[in-house]
DNA sequence: CCTTTGGGGTTCGATTTCTGAACTCAACAG
DNA sequence: CTGTTGAGTTCAGAAATCGAACCCCAAAGG
């Protein structure tokens, strides 16, 4: 990942970059967040060249923020998952998010926080709590009335609401009548 | 700006990565916090090409991130601020660093609420006051012990405190004895 | 008046990166 | 054994980046 840096820039903001700076590598993020874990499914649901994804995984699991595991259903595939340093990436997430959800695009999605059910804000906090919940305490449900516009396994499991960082089961759901 | 775009992705945080995603724009919009104004303060401060430079800063303009006005001292000059929608991008800007400070190095800078002096957190929020201050609130201020590498005007500027979005004067500190 | 200087760009090849399509390889299903 | 699917790698063309060279204008110097 380490060439594309920054050169002599003394900053703290030039080192993230260099991690999660480059292109599609929030968006694998996101995806990781919301519970894709294998490489097919960050594929369909991005849209992204297959070789541009493998080298985006590796440098992320190099940068320690995917851990890669075998996929104990399939001998020889591998699983992606988020590590601590990697899950410390959501306010940055959330607040890009939120960014853009107010500038760009109404955001399809609403995030809350579990112990209470109540949404956050654009800070990430829980206005009831009075805290700002770590991912694996927030869930994503999708504002009524939104419908995405893609039709992959993954957009369709994210119809219905969903705890961050829990695996997503894309081929679980199709419907059979 | 808007080629190199994420396609049929329908997510805000897509659609904010279209805008402030490509290489250098997010330290660019960093140093336009910390009150860099006219093009050559940026190039010298960043070490970018000019090309991309000024291809930058058109595209922040047209994104409504940056406003481009003529420079008062100098007939034919601009200066560039952030508007309104820029600043609001204030926290994701800091949670980058702060991670980016957490996991890769330690920030050289310390950011104070200026109503009450006080350091804020990781989050961006003053302890003392338990509010999310604006970027016109907060101060930046070097730690102790924190030396540059870079020597060019805008980060010797830097290295006194200094009131975040107001304009930089790099160019009137040349020690004269 | 003419010349120089410096900010703010644009232009131009060489290099690097991105992209989509084709290809490989291993595990499984039938 | 054959076909399929997930997970990559390889490859060639397109696009972006880079640094250096060039251009234009305004002010300064003489």
């Amino acid at each position: 990942m380490s060439n594309r840096d920054y050169g002599e820039q003394d900053c703290a903001l030039a080192r993230a970059l260099e991690a999660i700076g480059e292109r599609w590598v929030l968006l694998i993020i996101r995806d990781a967040f919301y519970g894709v874990r294998n490489f097919n499914d960050f594929r369909m649901h991005l849209d992204i060249p297959k070789a541009v994804l493998s080298e985006r995984l590796t440098g992320l699991v190099d940068e320690g923020i995917l851990r890669r595991e075998p996929d104990p259903t399939h001998a020889g595939r591998h699983l992606y998952e988020l590590t601590q340093t990697g899950r410390e990436l959501w306010p940055a997430v959330h607040a890009l998010l939120s960014w853009g959800s107010e500038h760009r695009s109404t955001n399809r999605l609403a995030f809350k926080h579990i112990a209470c059910g109540t949404e956050l804000t654009g800070r990430g906090d829980c206005p009831t709590c009075q805290v700002a919940p770590p991912p694996d305490n927030i869930m994503l449900e999708p504002r009524p009335g939104a419908k995405s516009r893609r039709q992959d396994p993954v957009a369709i499991a994210l119809g219905g609401p969903h705890h961050l960082l829990e695996p997503l089961l894309p081929r679980a759901a199709p419907p059979a009548d």
